[in-house]
RNA sequence: UCCGGUGUAGCUCAGUCGGUUAGAGCAGUGGACUGUUAAUCCACGUGUCGUAGGUUCGAGUCCUACCACCGGAGCCA
């Protein structure tokens, strides 16, 4: 007997095969019945007739539960009543295991309750479709970094202290000293860069802020490119171009999935290289010709985000920040010392920043000066200034947060259903 | 941490001006139906009204504190 996967069917037509999975739903309608089948790789309708099967399994059927595992034996026939054009005339059925009181039903429910079944919810449909678009924009990321002569070097999660100073960080005991998780693998990545020329980390950063918005996690997933001899303008081209990369694959590979979550594409198909650029001083001038009270030196709020982002129908990318508001490593602008070679990339659709980046600062001296005005420990940041003490050459990169890019890609109104367990203020299980 | 909101059945919610017996839809169970698409129709059940105090003849309803959750701010990807 030959095992179908749901999303293979039309392989499989007219042939008689066996199917594994759950059940999402079924019907009756008298003597016909309609098993929806879920298999991980899709759903699929299972008609099942009273005088095919016999008395008996038809008596079994009825007793059939949401999300009971179970295979089927059937013949695949096409049929445009079916969803999906496919259907399963069933021969026979086993029962695995029968579920009993499963908790989200095929109705309405809150988000806490969902979350706290989050496990469960991975199963539905709409959760699936949210995780291979994921998936895809993970795998999008990797293969245009990839193909550019990238490698992949991870980085320390248990780290000596922070990187950036500022944000709050989780401790934990590390045999008698007190190590942090990263909240950001970049310093490491420009270490590696030296190595490998091209380098990009990916895991898993922490914050411990107790941010209680949309766009934040306390446990969120990153990948930061770190190139050598590379400008500033040249690092924007990098980030804009892997940024259109991935919107086209997602188009391209999961137009069924984007259906699902009903989202509107053609914002999605405006994504094109280059994005506009526009430079802090800008920014500023706009917020205040909108009536914002901003003044100069400021950190853009998410309101002032939103309303800069608005302007564009592709993200933005926002540039040569006030040094004082970005971190001691960025270089500072030549041709102004007041600004830093960072910028900033805003989601068009009110997502916000997805990706952040610099141009490093290369210069000993400079470095080290920064280290001791911020008040760093200096001995823990000894193997990053040897980087600029051993033939230091200029490099960039950047950081692009995957949740924020799945919550804009999916158009999501909360970055918590962007990852399967997500971890925030007051979440922490399942 | 601050500001605002919500908390009533397994789930989603209604509950008037404080009034005597707590309400609906869905889910579930049983039944009818051979093409259903979150099927439809008939029948059946369920309550620590978030917790603890207080006001009152009487509190789901008013007051106080606490807890949980939601939204926003700050901070950031």
């Amino acid at each position: 007997m030959q095992i179908a996967r749901v999303n293979r069917i039309k392989e499989f037509d007219g042939q008689k095969v066996q199917l594994n999975g759950w059940v999402y739903n079924s019907r009756r309608s008298g003597k016909i019945g309609f098993l929806m089948l879920r298999d991980g790789f899709g759903i699929i309708q299972c008609v099942v007739v009273k005088n095919d099967l016999g008395e008996e399994k038809f008596e079994d059927f009825k007793r059939l539960t949401q999300e009971t595992s179970i295979s089927v034996i059937g013949t695949v026939a096409k049929n445009d009543r079916a969803p999906g054009g496919f259907e399963i005339q069933t021969e026979d059925f086993t029962i695995i295991q029968l579920s009993d009181g499963y908790p989200i039903t095929p109705k309405e429910h809150g988000t806490d309750f969902l979350m706290n079944k989050r496990h469960l919810w991975l199963r539905s449909k709409r959760q699936h479709a949210i995780l291979r678009i994921r998936h895809q924009i993970i795998k999008a990321t990797r293969d245009f970094l990839d193909s550019h002569d990238f490698t992949l070097v991870d980085t320390p999660i248990f780290t000596p202290n922070a990187c950036e100073g500022t944000t709050t960080l989780f401790g934990t005991e590390y045999f008698g000293e007190t190590a942090y998780l990263a909240q950001s693998g970049q310093l490491y990545g420009e270490a590696n860069a030296m190595a490998m020329g091209r380098q990009y980390n990916f895991g898993p950063t922490f914050r411990a802020e107790k941010s209680k918005t949309r766009r934040h996690l306390t446990e969120f997933w990153m990948v930061e490119p770190e190139i050598t001899f590379c400008d500033f303008e040249e690092n924007m081209q990098w980030a804009e171009r892997m940024v259109e990369y991935i919107v086209r694959q997602v188009l391209e590979n999961r137009q069924n999935e984007l259906a699902v979550l009903e989202r509107d594409i053609a914002p999605l198909e405006k994504i094109k290289a280059p994005f506009p650029r526009v430079s802090y001083d800008e920014c500023v001038e706009m917020l205040q010709k909108g009536g914002f009270d901003f003044e100069w030196g400021g950190d853009f709020g998410a309101p002032d985000e939103t309303f800069i982002a608005e302007h564009y129908d592709k993200p933005v990318i926002v540039h040569r920040f006030p040094s004082q508001i970005k971190a001691f490593y960025m270089k500072r602008d030549p041709e102004n010392d007041k600004l830093a070679l960072g910028m900033d990339i805003l989601a068009p659709e009110g997502y916000g920043e997805i990706i952040g980046g610099a141009e490093r600062e290369s210069d000993y001296n400079t470095l080290l000066e920064r280290v001791e005005k911020e008040n760093l420990p200096k001995e823990d940041f000894e193997w990053y200034l040897d980087l600029r003490r051993y033939g230091s050459v200029q490099h960039s990169g950047f950081g692009m947060g995957i949740e924020r890019v799945v919550a804009w890609i999916c158009k999501l109104p909360h970055v918590r259903e962007t990852i399967p367990y997500p971890r925030m203020l007051g979440r922490l299980r399942p």
